[in-house]
DNA sequence: AGTTCCCGCCAATAT
DNA sequence: ATATTGGCGGGAACT
């Protein structure tokens, strides 16, 4: 009876700032919505008021709509750290999920485990050096090792740790830094240091680690878009147990959910009638000054955009920013307090904030549905050429490189495009359309 | 009936 | 030892 109470029961400090959003996206957005169930990106809050005693919804505790909260909860800029209790308390979890959110979150950047119980905040804006690095890995694994690949459940040929970052840190003093991922065994067995330890078993079938390997699937596939069955077949050996593939498509599924509320890639029907498979997003639309504010290419030919998607979702996860937008217009001078974590971020953001001006905007809280409008509106319908994405822009950044003007300017793009962003969901939601371009001139 | 995937048991790991 | 992390798969919600 211990247990029964995590779910229901909620409602803690943070939460009234979401519970101020919610209200402010109810009055600002028109009761319109088609469908009965709508994935509120709501913080749990044990139906604060008025909700129906709804039965159990398994979308209300999905991965996904976990995921969104959990941005809308930490993507601010003033957050640095996160404590895994006061997040499974905030958002109502229980901690085991914030362990699957966090994650994945990591895998993709967003995210650096900095203690037991403790993470460190980063943001979207490491999202590209995290795919950059995960795209250059699986380039070279893919020509360096493993030319075939053995249809056994051998020894995965898996690069072993990623997060290399050497935070840049220009005699400063930064004494932080205890951890040493490195995870070498002490005192290797008589015989050769060679081999990876046979029993890393747990690690390597870590959520993780699959992400990793899911997202570099999309980064060097030619095709973007693929099944989960096809993802599991490819990222697991060939033939396998039935129940293998089964716990592994489970995994995918949730991952998938993550990085769908993550919009980084999106579920499409593919062809019609068919199995629906997901589709990456990362990729930038167009890096020109030009209209696409909105996200990525149109779909290839004749795949429709299936609803269930979390993030994706226009209700109401949009509307639950733009009542945070009393910090947004701070001023967010940076390395203005000595603390070498703000500057760590900041460090991040200059180095790849290039990448990420291009139009592609990554979280929940865009306007996704302006998405498929975008289409129809004034598209150019002709062949749609690989734009330059983030890796080609990222390249150009120096590993030693600090300039605080740099981090400075692009702190503004950030900022200005919360300001459009918030503008965007006091108004109506019909006006996307030129509001693209709105969106452009704030940047310039 | 098949797909999607949440829940939470309980085993690795860290302290 | 206790506390954290987090595989894993049963089985229920949702097509």
């Amino acid at each position: 009876m211990l247990m029964a109470m995590a779910a229901s029961s909620s409602s803690v400090a943070e939460v009234a700032v979401a519970a101020a959003a919610a209200a402010a996206m109810e009055s600002a957005l028109p009761q319109h919505q088609q469908q009965e169930a709508r994935p509120r990106p709501m913080l749990a809050g044990g139906g604060a008021a008025k909700s129906r005693h709804h039965a159990y919804s398994r979308k209300e505790k999905s991965l996904g709509l976990l995921c969104s909260n959990f941005m809308v909860l930490y993507d601010r800029d003033d957050v640095e750290s996160i404590g895994l209790d006061e997040a499974a308390k905030s958002l109502g979890v229980e901690r085991r999920r914030i362990y699957d959110i966090v994650n994945v979150l990591e895998s993709v950047g967003i995210l650096v485990r900095k203690a037991k119980n403790r993470y460190t905040w980063i943001g979207f804006d490491g999202v590209p050096m995290a795919l950059r690095e995960l795209k250059e890995r699986a380039l070279r694994e893919k020509s360096g090792l493993a030319p075939l690949q053995t249809e056994q459940q051998s020894a995965s040929t898996m690069s072993d740790d990623e997060d290399d970052d050497k935070l840049g840190n220009p005699d400063g003093d930064i004494e932080n830094e205890k951890l040493s991922q490195t995870m070498d065994n002490p005192s290797d067995k008589p015989g050769a240091p060679r081999c990876r330890l046979r029993s890393d078993h747990r690690k390597e079938k870590s959520l993780g680690l699959l992400t990793q390997n899911f997202v570099k699937l999309f980064l060097t596939m030619e095709v973007d878009t693929i099944s989960l069955d096809e993802a599991a077949k490819l990222l697991l050996g060939e033939g396998h147990e039935e129940t293998n593939m089964r716990t592994k498509v489970r995994r995918l599924y949730d991952i998938a959910n993550v990085l769908s509320s993550l919009n980084l890639i999106e579920k499409i029907q593919q062809g019609d009638t068919r199995k629906p498979a997901f589709r990456w997003l990362g990729r930038a639309a167009k890096p020109s000054t030009e209209n696409s504010v909105t996200v990525a290419v149109p779909p290839p030919g004749k795949s429709v955009s299936n609803k269930r998607a979390f993030g994706t979702d226009i209700t109401n996860t949009d509307m639950l920013r733009s009542n945070l937008h009393s910090k947004i217009q701070k001023k967010a001078k940076l390395g203005e307090r000595g603390d070498i974590l703000k500057n760590c971020k900041v460090a991040v953001q200059s180095r790849l904030g290039q990448g990420k001006n291009n139009g592609f905007v990554y979280g929940p809280f865009h306007p996704a549905g302006a998405r498929k409008h975008e289409l129809d509106g004034g598209n150019k319908p002709g062949q749609r050429e690989r734009a330059e994405d983030w890796e080609s822009l990222s390249v150009s950044f120096r590993p030693q490189y600090q300039n605080q003007a740099l981090g400075d300017l692009f702190a503004h793009y950030v900022e200005a495009w919360k300001t459009w962003y918030s503008e965007f969901a006091q108004g109506s939601n019909s006006m996307q359309q030129h509001l693209g371009q709105s969106v452009v001139n704030h940047f310039l």
